[in-house]
DNA sequence: GTTATAGGTAACCATCTAGTTACTTATGGA
DNA sequence: TCCATAAGTAACTAGATGGTTACCTATAAC
């Protein structure tokens, strides 16, 4: 995946419509855009418009089916994502104080306020 | 985490030069944006407002000390992301052929073009 | 064949994003 | 003190995002 896929499949996610609408067609598979419109308040383009950034990741695929356009979820970006975040990431998460640490043990950290609660 | 929160997260890897900069800074854990500045092409305020976006969703936790603000990753919003997307999605992760087996399986499935390809 | 319905285009709008240059502030060091 | 340097503000730009209404196309059903 390269870095403007990861920029898409990001971007995909960073809106609350669009994950839900996400989350509703992985529920669903097979649904189609009119029949998870009661879910949303926002118009049926305006919905329209979300599916196409999610198609656009890679995130749905959709095959036209009459006038019909049933959509299915495709796990395999965020499988991927998490897998390489997980291994990018897998030392600091391995212990998650290791920074706040770092950051108090500065020789000035007594002239900062920074606490537990401003790393959750 | 609430959903603006997610938003955030999300909005904010989805730039790679935002994602070059959480990892310069997670690997040189106490650097300065100065000291980053020649790992990129774009002008130093460009670099700061990258840096405010990263700030916003907590990536990075910065302490203003003299003149200089070292910079500090924050593993915690990436490692809960992961282990929420972990949860909801394991079922899916378990069998990732499982969506494009049942798209396939469709009855009109000689119309449509979907491979493997497509979910990759 | 008409009509109801699922989907799709076009055009518009307000706001946000990603970048720039120019200028200002604050601090460490010679 | 004077100067170099790290950081921050202000103002501007082109283009993307998130939403709307109005209209068009295709197909299923009666």
């Amino acid at each position: 995946m390269n870095e403007q896929q990861l920029d898409q499949v990001f971007l995909a996610l960073a809106n609350s419509s669009r994950r839900l609408l996400l989350d509703l067609i992985a529920a669903r598979p097979g649904c189609t855009l009119s029949q998870l419109q009661a879910e949303f308040s926002i118009s049926r383009i305006g919905l329209m418009k979300h599916l196409q950034v999610l198609l656009d990741a890679g995130l749905v695929m959709a095959q036209k089916q009459g006038r019909e356009r049933p959509l299915y979820f495709n796990p395999v970006p965020l499988q991927q994502i998490h897998q390489r975040w997980g291994d990018q990431y897998r030392d600091f998460w391995a212990s998650q104080l290791l920074r706040l640490k770092a950051a108090v043990e500065q020789p000035e950290h007594t002239t900062t306020e920074l606490t537990t609660k401003d790393l959750l």
